[in-house]
RNA sequence: CGGGGCGUAGCGCAGCCUGGUAGCGCAUCUGCUUUGGGAGCAGAGGGUCGGGUGUUCGAAUCACCCCGCCCCGACCA
């Protein structure tokens, strides 16, 4: 993709109305724009990034077992006043009236939904365990949204629900699920830590929420070291040992009463990009989502929600990994591999030979944005920093005549020079 | 929803107190020069001053109402 056909249009200055540096740096590089409060427009280079987590999860979820589907954003009200949440959700949830004077809500969850499909669809405990998820944009209409799409009233979610026969299956689905979130959060560079939550206003007894580690991250974390030394890609994973490990937000970590010995407590900020929860047969019993099982007996499911904050991640990922330069994505979640700045494109030799690598690379799969602008150095680099692509390559007069082109790592800064075949090597191997 | 702040060119802001018909920087466009860390010179375009009502000879400026956005709190993936 070359630069001077691309659609980024990058900000010099920060936006007033941006607080954290997340947002600050989505709106300047180009990944999003405001629409209204909380509800953002979502550009090329943010909509690539916002694909690439999305990516990520749904193979994770796929790999687990679970089946994608995709839930209408807009729901009837009758299914909530099944369930009794239409009148408990209260004001977040935003009301929509029909021509036909039909109450409506956009879904700020799919608990009712899913249920409905499953109750419709499903007869005997052997189509069980069921696990059905979706990555759909949902609503939840905040008091006050802030932070840009870290806490958005319009967001998207990978949402997923296991139906089991009874509550050792929900508790193997739930395992499962906590594994799988561990190793999505880990693909995307991040270290997730899961902590013991309430189960708020979904309902159940059994949850915990995933608070990634950022230095600007919304709440205190504290947590057992061992979670450091767990390989979540590799390992093969102990989940109730897991569980046992300790790890607590502020609100519910008491120093005094903490059974980690200070020499293995780690203390960090978090984000919290997802939750998991196990709740039964709080939606099942009212909607009557029930099958017969071995003994020819109707029997409630036993459900669980799991949720990842997509969009979030994003944001997330931002307030994990940048400098004061601009973003530093991480490889698997980068909108491009590698930037690739022609310095000076008056110069035959350097357009030919950027022209040369940027084809090359496109051949061997390597996504590559080239810098092809008539900008000086200067504006450039300080684009590319910003933009935070893994790395940078630079085509200029001053190599051309060595024969060699310089590469960048973004996260660590380091330079090298290499000649153009060694580049391709690097990329397109 | 309670408290506070802000709406003036795409972005960042000044002007408002003390009313006289709008300005700065960046960005954009044209031309020339420049070119390894946000270039220089010259020129140009771009504004219902958030909206409405009122006061006044005259309103960005004063008054009232409304809308939007941001911050703190309560709430939250």
């Amino acid at each position: 993709m070359r630069l001077s056909r691309y659609f980024l249009p990058l900000l010099k200055e920060t936006p007033a109305e941006a607080q954290i540096v997340s947002h600050q740096l989505m709106l300047r590089a180009g990944l999003i724009r405001q629409s209204s409060a909380g509800i953002y427009s979502w550009l090329p280079f943010g909509y690539r990034v916002l694909r690439k987590v999305e990516q990520i999860v749904r193979e994770e979820m796929d790999r687990a077992g679970a089946h994608e589907i995709l839930m209408p954003s807009i729901q009837p009200a009758e299914l909530w006043k099944e369930s009794g949440r239409y009148d408990d959700y209260g004001k977040e949830m935003l009301r929509i009236t029909d021509r036909h004077d039909r109450a409506m809500l956009y879904g700020p969850t799919h608990e009712e939904v899913v249920t409905d499909i499953f109750r419709r669809s499903v007869r005997s405990y052997k189509d069980l365990p069921l696990n059905l998820y979706q990555i759909q944009w949902k609503f939840r209409d905040e008091i006050r949204p802030r932070f840009g799409v870290m806490r958005g009233r319009e967001f998207l979610m990978k949402d997923n629900y296991s139906f089991d026969l009874d509550f050792a299956g929900a508790l193997r689905s739930y395992n499962a699920m906590l594994l799988a979130y561990l190793k999505t959060f880990r693909r995307m560079g991040l270290t997730a830590i899961p902590m013991r939550a309430d189960s708020g206003a979904i309902g159940g007894d059994l949850s915990h929420e995933f608070q990634i580690l950022a230095q600007t991250g919304e709440s205190a974390v504290y947590f057992d070291a061992a979670f450091e030394d767990i390989d979540f890609l590799q390992d093969e994973l102990d989940v109730e040992q897991l569980k046992a490990l300790y790890a607590a937000t502020d609100e519910q970590h008491d120093p005094a009463s903490c059974p980690v010995p200070p020499e293995r407590l780690r203390s960090g900020r978090g984000i919290e990009v997802g939750h998991i929860f196990y709740f039964g047969t709080k939606y099942s019993k009212p909607l009557g989502a029930t099958v017969v099982g071995p003994d020819g007996a109707e029997i409630p499911v036993e459900m669980g929600s799991y949720g990842i904050g997509v969009s979030r991640l994003v944001g997330a990922l931002i307030e994990a990994f940048h400098d004061e330069a601009g973003i530093c994505w991480p490889e698997p979640v980068a909108p491009f591999r590698l930037g690739l700045i022609n310095l000076r494109p008056s110069d035959q030799g350097c357009s030919a030979l950027v022209a040369e690598l940027e084809a090359k690379l496109a051949r061997a799969g390597v996504e590559v944005l080239v810098d092809d602008r008539d900008d000086s150095p200067g504006a450039k680099f300080a684009a590319m920093d910003l933009i935070g692509l893994p790395w940078q390559a630079v085509v200029g007069p001053r190599g051309l005549k060595e024969g060699v082109v310089e590469l960048k790592c973004r996260r660590t800064g380091a330079r090298e020079q290499l000649s153009p075949d060694a580049l391709l090597q690097r990329f397109a191997a």
